[in-house]
This record gives C-alpha cells, structure tokens and sequence, in this order.
RNA sequence: GCCUCUGUAGCUCAGCGGCAGAGCACUUCUUUGGUAAAGAAGAGGUCACGGGUUCGAUUCUCGUCAGAGGCUCCA
C-alpha cells in the first residue's frame, strides 16, 4: 500500500521522467533563451514606438514568445509591421544583455526611474506587481540592453526577469511577429485585458521559412476545411453557433466509430441506455448541477405546469435513475451503462471551433457503479480499452494526464482516505497497463481524480480527447446503495469515463490526424467505382450491389460522362481508399482495374482479388 | 463574455465613392474516353444585416449577426 508521501512522491518522479522531460530540456536550450531575448527586444521597440505602453510580462512558449503589454490604445494589426521592422533596427545595433543582480530597494528604486525607458510610475505598475510577487530570499534580477547612438546619448532598456537570455541582440535574426490577441492580466477574467503580441524565433532564417511554411501546410488540414471539402459537416447561421449539421459522408463515419466502440464495450460487459436530451430541472438541483454549472447551461424551458425542463448538459442523472430504479446487490455490481449521449452546453461564443467545441455533441458516454474493492480493476480495464481505441485510431501523438488534488485548496469534497484510495488504484492501472503519464497536481474534478488523454491538432493545439473520472460525490448526493454480503446498505463509487471524449471532437482531431485520408475500415465511402464509358453502367452497378451485399463494402458509384481521368482526380481527392476501374477489357476478361489511393494503379484483378486485398 | 481580425456567386478569392468580376462547381450542347481537370455556351449576387455621412455607399462610418486567432473555461 503506497501512503499519500509515496503518490507524491510518484508525482514528482513522472513530472520528472514523463511527458515534461522535453520541456526541460526546452528551457535549457538555446533557442530558448534565443526566443526570451526576443520578447526582450519587442518589449524594447514597443517602449520606443509607444511612450505610456506597460509592460507585464513576456516568456518564450512552445512554439515562439509573447509579451502582454498594456497600450494606450488599441493595438492594429497592422502595427505589427513597424514594431517588426524598429526589432530589426534595434537587433543589428548589437547590444549586449547584461545581468545585473539587485535588492529588492534597488529593484524598486529601478522600475520607479522614469529616466528609463518603459519604467517610472506611470508604466511600471505591472513590474511592481511582479516584484511584490518574488518571494523573499530569491535572487531579483535585471537584463539590460545598452547602446549609444550617433550623438554619444545613451539609451537604456531592462527588464526585470530571471533570464537566462542570449549575449547580444545581433543574434536574433529570423523572428516574426505573428498575430495579436488579448489576455487577461495574470490570466484573470476579473482583471484588465492587455494586447498579447505572438511571435516566433528561430535560430535561422531557414528554420523560420520552414516553421511558417509548415503552419501554413497544417491550415490545409484543418478539419474545417476538410469537413467541407469532404462532406462531412456543416454549420448553418440559421440553426446556431456550434451546432453542427451532421452530413451523409460525416453521419457515416459517425456511425462507423459509434458502431465500433459499442462492440468493445459489449465485450467488456457494459450495457446500453438511452436517455432522453431533456429532463426536469429536479434531476440537475439533486446532482448539483443547477449549481455550479448554470452559466454552461442553454436557457431553461418552463411548460404550462410550470414544471422546468433543462436540455441536458451530461447524462450522468440519468444513468444514475435507472441505476436507483432497483434494489442493488453487491453481486451485482460492476454495473456499466453506456450510451451516445447528446448534450448540450452553452459555450461562450469565442470559445467555440468547429467540432472540436461545439454547443451540442455527443459523448461515448458509459457510468460504472462500483463497490470500492472493484475500483482498481474496473479502472484497469478502462485503461485498457482507451488504449485499444488509440490503438484502433492510429492515434500516438497524445499524452495521458492523471489529474489529482492539489493539497493546498480546499475546493475539494470527499474524505481523505477515498481520494489517496482512487489516486492510487488509478496509478496503480496505469502502471500495470503501461501507459506512461505524467501527474497534475490540481487537475482533478473538485469530487474525485480522474486521468485524461490529451491530444494535438493540425496546429499543435491541445484538446482533451478521452477521459475515466471517479467520482464519490454523485453517489452521495442521489444516495446511492447496494446490499451488501453484510445484508447492510453500502455506498457504490461512480466512474464516469468517454474514451472518445466526443464524436465529433474525436472525428475532427481525426480528420486533421489523417488529412481526410481516413483507413479503410473508417472511410465513409471505401470503394468508388468508374465506368468508363455509358456501356459499362450496368456491370457498375452489378459490382456496387456485390461488394454491399456479399462483403458490406461502402460503395459509390461515378457514371457521369466525363474523362476517367476527372473521375479519378475527384475520388482521389475524396480520398477514397480504393477506385475500381470499369471499362471493355474487364468485361470481356472478367477483372476489374484497382486503383489504391496510396499506391497508384495496382492494374487488373479479379474481384475476389480485389476483395481480399481490402482484407490485408 | 473580452481583445484583434474577417464577411463580395455553392467554393476559393480579385475589385471599387459612379452599370458587379475571375477560376472551380452548376445547367445545356458536342465528345464514349483506360489511371489526377475534354471543348463550347448559359445561368447564378439586396456585395452578411440595419442605421448614418454623401447628389450617389458593395466601397467611408456606427451598430447587430456570423466566422477566425487568442484569453478565460472545457469533451
């Protein structure tokens, strides 16, 4: 049995070892410092361009830098340019950055010297903030950039920061500026809003070409675009934002995934329901719900009785009514409920991005009502099918993250001993399935921990895709029993898990993961057929209906009268895995002409050839 | 919700204070073709919507709606 110093313990050895060993090696590295010396000297060519802008703070991130700065007025697009072109001017002057080490006195006396250019009282309010900020006892340091101009003036810029930077502005020499945003002073929505200006550095200028070469690669697999492109989805003004409108080709691929997870978790002994999208706001006001989760909710409907009926934003309530609607008997449990659950959540309207964030969506949803002596194999086994499922996907650029409490807030409920018992089975899992992870201390729901998979888009966004929670407040709050072999009530844990996430999330990082070119098992139209020509229709259709029926292919046939090779150019670019090529020599010689969209022209084959090549 | 940007044909985009443009897609005609776009003609628009400025607004300006990139939040 681990103690609650063990887990901690463990946490600090995968934060060590696991996903975050790249960032630590990241922030040693030279492009690193390369990238903090260039918000450095954006900050600089601000403060010259705009007299009265205040800088807070400006780190190198994953891809580039930032820096938010407070302007006296509203920052254009276009002003980037400017501020790009005085960083060029001001890099070639060679300065040198030097560290200076101070007092906390000398800080202070520092950031109020308004002789300094984006110091003094009237801009420095931020970097005050910053320095009240540095606990006592940890060194407070300056980087400054000097030079002298024709006239033998000398110009300033420092910085408080903790560095390390580069040696001299002329080695930054490929940057760019990139785009402008705003964020919350210290990330708080409460506090004021500042310009985030977003740029990137690279070593050389190649490394810039190529970086901003592949972002531009990766806008063309977005899966907005290639929803459309594809006939996946749409959206429509008129039905609303984030609701997407679910197309033949996109239903299909639903329907494949859908059809797929229900299978694995018919083997794994869950048991389908289905719930209505709404129910009486009574539900939610037991579950809490109503509570704490109001403002993600769609407005409330009230019928002629009065009674008050929400659109459902998950499907838990649910499940647990039917769990309660018998008398449960340990022998019973584990109990697994699963369903496509559609719900729906009112996400404010910045927030939403295609599918991956939508209004209305639909989870993979399934709640295991456990006896505690269970929870660590029913986990187990969860684990184990989340890593089916990537398996099955193709998926290996994601990260598994067991989310657990922080020991300092106290936003948490539940005892002591149930949170050390679920962290502990949900590592335990983990480890005996092999899944590496890393450990997020205060990424736990506030009523149990829980383990997450988290995945990249197209531009190297983070989504959460697949996540298992443990949950002890549900069973509390909807009191919860079964009968145990004590003949006494006992109390079930809920595990909530969706190894998807979503459809529709899943089906966008998808579609970007596979540039549209889905697998074969997976691509809602599997094979096209091309007639060559009028005269070969009928043999066309003959094989469509074959494939369906005798080998429930998805099938389409092209006889419109135009070229083969514009039939060939159109599916190749609906990225249909397979075309099956019709004209007079495969009549008279009983083939068909195969074409892989992979491969190329694989010549003539017999069908039964064909079909057991689908099968590799 | 907040900051910045965008909205012109089904799609991708030009354009402009004075009659609305291209390519692809669509319709019709010719072409019946063997591995990534045959040829021709035609049709298609309240320039997102609503105010304001102006002799005149798709163009300038304000507001609304929708979309994008961020922030916050999240499957």
């Amino acid at each position: 049995m681990l103690s609650s110093s063990d887990i901690l313990e463990t946490t600090f050895q995968s934060l060590g070892k696991g996903g975050t060993n790249m960032k630590l090696k990241y922030e040693d590295s030279y492009l690193y410092r390369l990238r903090h010396s260039a918000a450095h000297l954006m900050a600089q060519a601000v403060t010259e361009l705009y007299p009265g802008a205040k800088l807070s703070i400006g780190p190198p991130i994953e891809n580039g830098f930032y820096y938010d700065i407070d302007f006296p007025s509203p920052l254009k697009e276009e002003e980037l340019e400017s501020i790009e072109k005085r960083m060029k001017d001001l890099a070639k002057l060679d300065q040198r950055i030097e560290r200076t080490e101070v007092s906390r006195d000398e800080a202070k006396a520092l950031i109020l010297d308004a002789t300094i250019p984006g110091m003094g009282d009237a801009v420095a309010e931020y970097k005050l903030e910053l320095l009240d900020a540095i606990p006592e006892g940890e060194a407070i340091s300056f980087f400054e950039q000097k030079r002298m101009d024709r006239d033998g003036v000398q110009h300033r810029f420092l910085d408080l920061c903790r560095g390390p930077h580069v040696e001299s502005t002329k080695e930054i020499k490929a940057f760019k500026l990139t785009s402008i945003a705003g964020a919350y002073w210290r990330g708080n929505v409460k506090n004021k809003m500042l310009t985030r200006i977003y740029g990137t550095a690279f070593e050389s200028k190649e490394e810039l070409e190529a970086h901003l070469a592949h972002i531009e690669e990766a806008k063309k697999r977005d899966h907005r675009i290639l929803g459309r492109e594809l006939g996946l989805f749409m959206f429509s003004a008129r039905v609303g934002t984030g609701l997407p409108l679910w197309l033949p080709k996109g239903a299909q691929l639903r329907m494949t995934l859908a059809d797929y997870m229900n299978h694995e978790q018919m083997r794994r002994g869950y048991q389908p329901v289905v719930t209505p999208h709404l129910g009486s706001i009574k539900l939610f006001e037991t579950s809490g719900h109503i509570y704490n989760y109001r403002d993600k909710m769609f407005p409330f409907m009230e019928d002629d009785e009065k009674e008050t009926f929400i659109l459902k934003p998950m499907n838990c309530p649910f499940h647990i009514e039917i769990y309660r609607s018998q008398m449960r008997s340990y022998r019973d449990l584990p109990v697994r409920y699963a369903e496509m659950g559609t719900v729906y959540r009112y996400e404010q309207s910045g927030e939403v991005t295609g599918i991956l964030r939508a209004r209305g969506f639909t989870q993979d949803d399934a709640h295991l009502f456990v006896r505690p002596d269970q929870l660590l194999e029913e986990f187990t086994s969860v684990v184990d099918l989340m890593q089916a499922v990537l398996k099955k996907l193709e998926l290996t650029n994601y990260r598994a993250r067991v989310g657990t409490k922080d020991p300092t807030s106290d936003k948490y409920i539940g005892d002591d001993e149930n949170w050390t018992l679920a962290t502990e089975a949900i590592l335990k899992a983990c480890d005996d399935k092999g899944l590496e992870y890393e450990v997020s201390p205060g990424d736990a729901a506030f009523y149990g921990p829980k383990l997450d998979m988290i995945i990249k888009d197209a531009l190297g966004r983070d989504w959460q895709m697949g996540t298992v929670q443990v949950d002890y407040n549900l069973p509390e709050r909807f009191e919860l029993e079964y009968i145990g072999e004590d003949s006494k009530p006992h109390r079930p844990v809920m595990i909530h898990r969706a190894p998807f996430g979503s459809l529709e999330r899943m089906i966008g990082l998808l579609t970007e993961q596979f540039a549209g070119a889905f697998p074969f098992w997976l691509a809602p139209v599997q094979v096209s057929i091309l007639a060559i020509a009028d005269r070969h229709n009928d043999l066309a259709s003959e094989l469509m209906v074959k494939l369906r029926d005798a080998h429930g292919m998805r099938v389409e046939i092209d006889t419109r009268r135009e070229t083969l090779g514009k039939k060939i150019r159109e599916a190749q670019m609906q990225k249909i895995p397979y075309m099956l090529i019709i004209g007079d020599k495969d009549i008279e010689n009983n083939t068909v002409g195969v074409r892989c969209r992979e491969e190329g022209d694989l010549g003539a084959m017999s069908l039964e050839e064909f079909v057991s090549k689908t099968k590799e």
